[in-house]
DNA sequence: CTGAAAGCGCTTACAG
DNA sequence: CTGAAAGCGCTTACAG
């Protein structure tokens, strides 16, 4: 409980000499200094954080606004994100959105980041018109991850050209009936990347004079055992696809257990690919399209950084990171290229 | 920027007025509070967080420390306890100890919590005796998650008890020729569950007459890929256990991954068993023992919530929590059951 | 280079 | 039930 006054008197100098000495601002002499730093150190004096910031009005902390927190995606960019603030001093204020279901978030309120921040990152959640309001009139600067709002900076990558990489690869491969794993509720309004990503695939396949049917889109909430559940049903139909087009690779690893499960070999049988380049693909040989997630989390705390010194000006940049076709050994070519519906039973005789 | 001063004037009344009239607390006339509610509503008004801690003394933010923050186990326990805390307005700030390299990390700082939180979790990290001085002299409370430390509560399960459940199984399978994932570098000091799972392993072992050898003991860094690397080499060898113990479920992961690599069958010609359930085990089929995560986060979010409203009184729980063993198709008898080496050629060719 | 004093935005005895 | 005032621990003009 030692305080800037317990300083002042054991270096006995008043309490503006102590202040300045030890934030190294304004002119002091070093004997001074020194003395100050002495007594500061010996007493363990560490300034009150609340003092400093009702007075300065900057808290030295950054909201992170999360709609998972829980997930390999969001975990890694908040990773990057924290390292890049703790260089300089900032720390994280964890705000995770997470509900009771897939389908609900909490809301973004007011008291989650006035006075508490300094600016706040949005991972991946469009804000509603109310959230957008509060966030506006609390006049913090305001970076977005894995997604674009209109005056704000973004850091992501193009999940329509992602998904078109995925889907154009296996295409070429020659794969004409394919599946999708990754469609989400009607009622989710939380989260913009499914949608993306779902056009990009029927736009592809369209352009091939592809169709993919109800029956083999798996809706799903973006987990590996949500899609592992729904792929197992695909693959107990009598027709299924010779490839699966999977969201992310976490949904990717749920239908290539779901799979082997139904004696289906990858690639053989059937081709996965999925998106992201988790930190598990390379083990379990996935092919997908590559992220750097980390990146974009320390992208964002740059752009912050930059922005809490005012260094940015009004650029509103839209940083969008490049992906990568990362081939492994889930995909190949269809058994029968050119199509053609295979029955269960061909495929556990061949 | 509206303060409690623009709310008093809109309400007609003083600022203690105002302050009581929203916190609750005292006797305020009906009337007087409605208008009170009502200007702060129309106003926007939120509390300052920094005057409020300066003058109360406390910050409603609970420091989470943790030695990595973007591997599962990790942000699943900070799930858990940002849940709970958030219930009572609690939030938490995120000090992650990460360094460069697996071996090292970051050490807690007085600066980090000091009137920053009001209470400290530290997940898995016994602290050096400076940081355990830190500590003490922050005279918050703590929590342990993970471990146990004297004079603080913790949550945690038995990992030595853990480790033995799951070694017990595979020697009651009939194996006798155990390999083991997960030693760590000697220079890691700041993680203690490495060391106690190592030492049941070895125990089970020696309880049956049976010893690993150095060259089918892999050393890693507990991730998926640096635990494939290394049993990639043992699958290499011209002798290789008919089982691997891995004391992760991550780690476990990659010893199958490079198992299949070598064209090994999992369980047929190796067995693999982890710690953990991770929310892949099940999609992977990986036989595990089972630990509840979350709960663990809950629990030492609950207890840290118990103490700041000094309802523990003195007593210093050390919650144990149950572990499961969880059979799955990883693990299955040994070819030759009662040991005996088998040789590379003769399980690609069976 | 250094100190006295005002002020950041609240809460809490203390009166009334 | 309500208000005036002190005080939490700092920083920052303002003098000197």
């Amino acid at each position: 409980m030692t305080t800037i006054g317990d300083v002042a008197k054991a270096a006995g100098v008043s309490v503006a000499t102590v202040s300045r000495a030890l934030r190294g601002v304004d002119r002091v002499s070093p004997h001074t200094r020194d003395r100050v730093l002495a007594a500061a150190s010996e007493l363990h004096y560490v300034a009150s954080p609340a003092a400093t910031s009702l007075v300065s009005g900057r808290t030295r902390g950054v909201g992170v606004i999360t709609p998972y927190f829980n997930r390999w995606f969001f975990a890694t960019v908040v990773s990057g994100i924290e390292k890049v603030l703790r260089e300089d001093g900032y720390h994280v204020l964890l705000c995770d959105l997470e509900g009771h279901t897939f389908d609900t978030r909490l809301p973004i309120t007011q008291t989650m980041l006035w006075k508490r921040a300094d600016g706040a990152i949005i991972l991946n959640v469009p804000p509603v018109p109310s959230e957008r309001s509060v966030l506006d009139r609390l006049g913090l600067p305001v970076v977005t991850v894995g997604n674009r709002q209109p005056g704000w900076p973004s850091v992501r990558i193009d999940d329509g050209a992602a998904m078109a990489l995925a889907t154009r690869y296996v295409v070429d491969l020659g794969h004409r009936d394919i599946g999708y794993a990754g469609t989400v509720p009607a009622s989710i309004t939380h989260l913009q990347t499914p949608y993306d990503r779902r056009e990009a695939f029927t736009k592809v396949l369209s352009d091939h004079g592809l169709v993919c049917p109800p029956e083999w889109t798996l809706e799903c909430d973006w987990t590996a055992a949500g899609a592992a559940e729904h792929a197992d049903r695909l693959f107990a139909q009598r027709d299924f696809p010779t490839c699966v087009v999977a969201a992310s690779d976490e949904m990717a690893f749920g239908v290539m257990s779901a799979a082997r499960r139904h004696g289906l070999r990858v690639p053989e049988d059937v081709s996965v690919i999925g998106i992201d380049d988790h930190v598990h693909a390379e083990i379990f040989d996935l092919t997908t399209v590559r992220q750097d997630v980390e990146a974009q989390g320390r992208r964002a705390g740059q752009i912050m950084l930059d922005a809490l010194r005012s260094r940015a000006g009004d650029v509103v940049v839209d940083d969008v990171l490049d992906v990568e076709l990362v081939v492994r050994g889930s995909t190949g070519p269809p058994r029968r290229a050119g199509g053609g519906q295979r029955t269960k039973e061909s495929v556990v005789v061949a």
